[in-house]
RNA sequence: GUGGGUGUAGCUCAGUUGGUUAGAGCUCCAGACUGUGGAUCUGGCUGUCGCCGGUUCGAGUCCGGUCACCCACCCCA
């Protein structure tokens, strides 16, 4: 007997059970509908790049948080920790190609060397869409609207898109001469609502090293607090002098105006002048979303515009906006609110296999079925039908058919809504309209 | 990466100042029902007490290390 190997997983990395990999396809597919609706298109990268790709890149803290390591030919190579870096080097590689503007989403997994967490892993997936080749606001409005959409196909309607834009930090930054501690200040502005404006003021003074009364500007500029129409109005009266800010502020109010215009619930979309975003690589609109009923498990859908991404790998002017959607942290926050159906099977009907010598009968209607589009699944023994009916209560099965001999000699089959325990007796060319009825009336959550 | 907490059957947990064969509830499995699943009844299974080592006559219980999870910081999806 050779010793047992101890089955498990590295941390942060997990196993998805049909539970959980059920309502996974179920995002992506609503995920993948709302971008290709707005004319994204789909590409891949490699999951492993160049070390030099990555590095420098996000952040300081993604660098360390890289899966770095030198490959069999000697490569420094590492994982990616984000789709839109993998993306940049794409475009810069294929923009002659492609053409611009460009748009397209990307889905798939990445990697980061972080401590875990609920609702943070070290694999998780980015469901992302961008823009490149433009920097028309126009994009960056669109990147809110399809945020929104795409929140709302995920059956979502209390969520919270909070955005601000760099430009009118930098301008004030720029205008108080600042603009090279940009970054710790950032930092220090981040922790406004954990730590207290006292405390961040000190932390600035300190270690971003401004006088006490620019820090005073600048916090001034984060507590700006109020509907949307009163931040922007104090904005322009207070910052709107800076053409850097102007420009900031004046996209910020078209977003709104225009999403407002396109039909965009106004409580939707937020004007916070605290979400800054750590990767470096933001130079505009950034995005956040919050779900207003589990606000702590942090951003599910984050993002921004990127002048200068792009410029790492090419001369041409790649400019680019776009957001990701976080699917991890969404499904661990839908399994906290209880939105995930507890289903462990992808057809919603189940053929007991009655009289082993039917077998040929039950596949002929369940094929008849499958090509109307109803998932069917023929159980795979004669045990005795209680059993076969507790399996597909279990696995959240919402019908079951059922023929014996009694029913063969009449030519019927017996419907059984599995949450109701209720049967019917129907011809066989009414099974289809029965299940359908079945189905449709107990409107499965998402 | 830093600090704190937790880790006992499939699940939720109990386990007294270290002491002999480690428990409960639920679940599960099998049967009174060989054409019907959430109820009742009867019977049954399950644990290297996360892992490794140390102290001790003796450790689930104490100590060290390690792994995983949770929380906070940091950062982020």
């Amino acid at each position: 007997m050779t010793k047992l190997i101890e089955p498990r997983t590295l941390k942060g990395f997990r196993d998805y059970p049909p539970e959980l990999m059920i309502p996974r396809e179920r995002l992506l597919e609503s995920a993948r509908r709302v971008y290709r609706s707005y004319g994204y298109a789909p590409i891949d990268t490699p999951a492993l790049e160049y070390a030099e790709i990555l590095l420098g890149k996000g952040s300081e803290e993604t660098d360390k948080q890289l899966y770095r390591f030198t490959d069999h030919g000697g490569r420094d190579v590492a994982l990616r920790f984000d789709l839109t870096v993998p993306f940049a080097r794409f475009a810069a590689e294929h923009v002659a190609r492609l053409g611009t503007p460009f748009k397209r989403y990307h889905m798939g997994p990445v990697w980061r060397g972080e401590n875990t967490q609920r609702g943070r892993f070290r694999e998780f997936w980015q469901c992302d869409f961008d823009t490149i080749g433009t920097t028309s606001n126009a994009a960056d409005i669109e990147v809110a609207l399809v945020i929104n959409d795409l929140m709302e196909a995920l059956g979502f309607e209390r969520f919270t898109i909070r955005i601000n834009n760099r430009m009118v930090l930098n301008g004030l930054l720029a205008e108080l001469g600042l603009a090279d501690r940009s970054k710790a200040l950032l930092i220090a502005l981040d922790k406004l609502p954990k730590i207290g404006r006292a405390a961040v003021a000190t932390e600035m003074t300190q270690k971003a090293g401004v006088r006490p009364e620019q820090a005073e500007r600048v916090l001034a500029l984060a507590e700006t607090a109020g509907s949307n129409a009163e931040v922007l109005e104090r904005l322009r009266r207070d910052f709107g002098g800076n053409d850097t800010a102007a420009v900031g502020i004046a996209r910020l109010a078209e977003l709104l105006a225009v999403a407002d215009k396109a039909g965009v619930p106004p409580q939707r979309l937020r004007l916070d002048l605290s979400i800054c975003r750590g990767l470096d690589y933001y130079t505009g609109t950034v995005y956040e979303t919050f779900l207003d009923d589990l606000p702590n498990i942090g951003s599910v859908c984050s993002g921004g515009r990127y002048d200068n991404l792009a410029g790492l790998y090419t001369r041409q002017a790649l400019p680019g906006v776009g957001a990701s959607l976080g699917l991890d942290r969404l499904l661990a926050a839908m399994e906290e609110l209880q939105l995930l159906p507890k289903t462990a099977t992808p057809a919603p009907v189940l053929l007991v296999q009655f009289e082993a010598t039917r077998l040929g009968e039950y596949q002929r209607l369940a094929r008849t079925l499958r090509a109307e589009g109803i998932g069917v699944e023929v159980f795979p023994e004669a045990k005795k039908i209680g059993s076969q009916l507790q399996y597909a209560e279990r696995r959240g099965f919402r019908v079951a058919l059922i023929a014996g001999s009694e029913e063969f000699q009449q030519g019927t089959w017996k419907v059984k809504d599995l949450a109701r325990r209720e049967e019917h007796t129907v011809p066989e060319a009414g099974v289809t309209a029965a299940i359908r009825a079945i189905l449709q009336e107990g409107t499965a959550p998402r």
